[in-house]
DNA sequence: GTCTATACGGTGATAGAC
DNA sequence: GTCTATCACCGTATAGAC
């Protein structure tokens, strides 16, 4: 019955994710998962063939998950500069406060394995590829700090690419802005990580600041709810010269 | 003798940190903590008896290089508020920069084990005992509670504790800005928040803000070493009304 | 398709020689 | 104190009955 075949199959992916974001790779139980899915093990192995094939699926959908945010203010070229930085909080914080362990297990699995990042991010965003991920020594440090400028002889054959394609659209913009003096003088690379850095960090550090501003889980959510409007608030005052461009957005 | 005995034990800590923060606690090998530190795991049981010890004294140890940037703005009550700002905006990036790996280590392992935080945090920063940790159900393996905890029980009389004593001096100064005028609306929880976010999420993201951005390894580093400056700028920015409060501090 | 039982490899920890 | 050899356990994966 095929039916049942595909609700089991997504009963275990449900659980996979659960198990895998709680735990991660290494911590993560084929039996942990089993459990929470309501079937054997074995079973489990019949769906999926090792743990591997498994974790592959969950952290594919995931990693989708958590880079859809960026897809936004990237694809659409007719946003304004104020209308990108306003959908891309607004989108990350809705995703984090649906998925609050997404972003803790996409760091830790991309650090451990970092090659991995490549192939999924560029099925998901188009027009990433870039240099081979070069990072990670294995042991000790000594990261082979060969050749800082390679690329540049690249400008030979195609053009662009150069120019960080992802974001290309989205730094003009704030060059722009800067020129045209209705913004103050930033880098637009450190800005945009400021962003991305405000929304992401209070999910993985949770634990932390929850202790460091003594809340209690229900205290700390709403605390991240209402932190979207200040983020904004923040970034807008940060980028732009005269204070509160808009704020009718709300309440 | 007892001077290789110490030789033995710095070596062993060294590499058992290297490992340990490159793997998290499940993923490390004691062969591998061996084999860095250039003994035999027999040897290394020796020192340490069991995995669960040694990471403890790594950890404890970690934990409290990760908390002194906190403990730096919240000592000195004489210092004003852009130079708690400067403080530990400085030598938070100072201690990520020469410690790249700590934060998601932390992280990591804050998450998977949220109570030890309140044990270890407190032996660090007295006065940070709260409500019990209620988050999140560790899931299995892990540590159990070693605990040599018998020091402070005799924090259990004195009260004040409702008010965020750890961070108190620091928002009574952001409040008293906004009172007066000189700084901004905002919510001083908040913008603490922000202030660690910036510092420290770069460098739990590395491998994603690398590919996003296209740096090499040495790149990134410098793209780091510059941000100090910039997070300073956005955060004065954000606080302060009259733009550029004081900007000859260096270059 | 789903289960129980088991094979197999790897890992933390110990025993005992030197 | 340091080593090699070994134990005991746990987790993935498979075999085979139903």
């Amino acid at each position: 019955m095929q039916k049942k075949d595909l609700q089991s199959e997504q009963l275990i992916l449900k659980a996979a994710r659960r198990v895998f974001q709680r735990s991660g790779y290494g911590g993560a139980r084929m039996q942990e998962i089993a459990d929470e899915a309501h079937i054997s093990k074995a079973s489990l192995h019949y769906y999926y063939r090792s743990k591997d094939k498994l974790f592959h699926t969950v952290f594919r959908e995931d990693i989708r998950l958590f880079l859809i945010p960026l897809i936004g203010i990237l694809r659409d070229p007719s946003l304004s500069l104020e209308s990108r930085i306003r959908t891309f909080v607004g989108s990350y914080m809705n995703t984090l406060l649906e998925n609050p362990g997404l972003p803790l297990f996409i760091m830790q699995e991309l650090s451990s394995n970092p090659q991995r990042l490549i192939s999924l991010v560029e099925e998901t965003v188009p027009g990433v590829e870039g240099r081979p991920v070069d990072g990670y020594t294995g042991s000790d440090a000594s990261v082979g700090g060969v050749s800082n400028r390679e690329s540049s002889d690249s400008t030979s054959k195609e053009a662009n690419v150069d120019e960080i394609p992802l974001l290309a659209a989205f730094i003009r913009q704030i060059e722009d802005g800067m020129a045209s003096g209705r913004c103050h003088k930033v880098d637009p690379e450190q800005f945009i990580l400021s962003m991305i850095s405000m929304c992401v960090f209070p999910f993985i550090g949770r634990p932390l600041i929850k202790v460091l501003l003594k809340k209690d889980e229900q205290q700390y959510r709403d605390f991240l709810v209402r932190r979207e409007e200040e983020i904004l608030l923040y970034l807008l005052r940060i980028l732009y010269t005269n204070d509160k461009p808009k704020d009718n957005s709300r309440h």
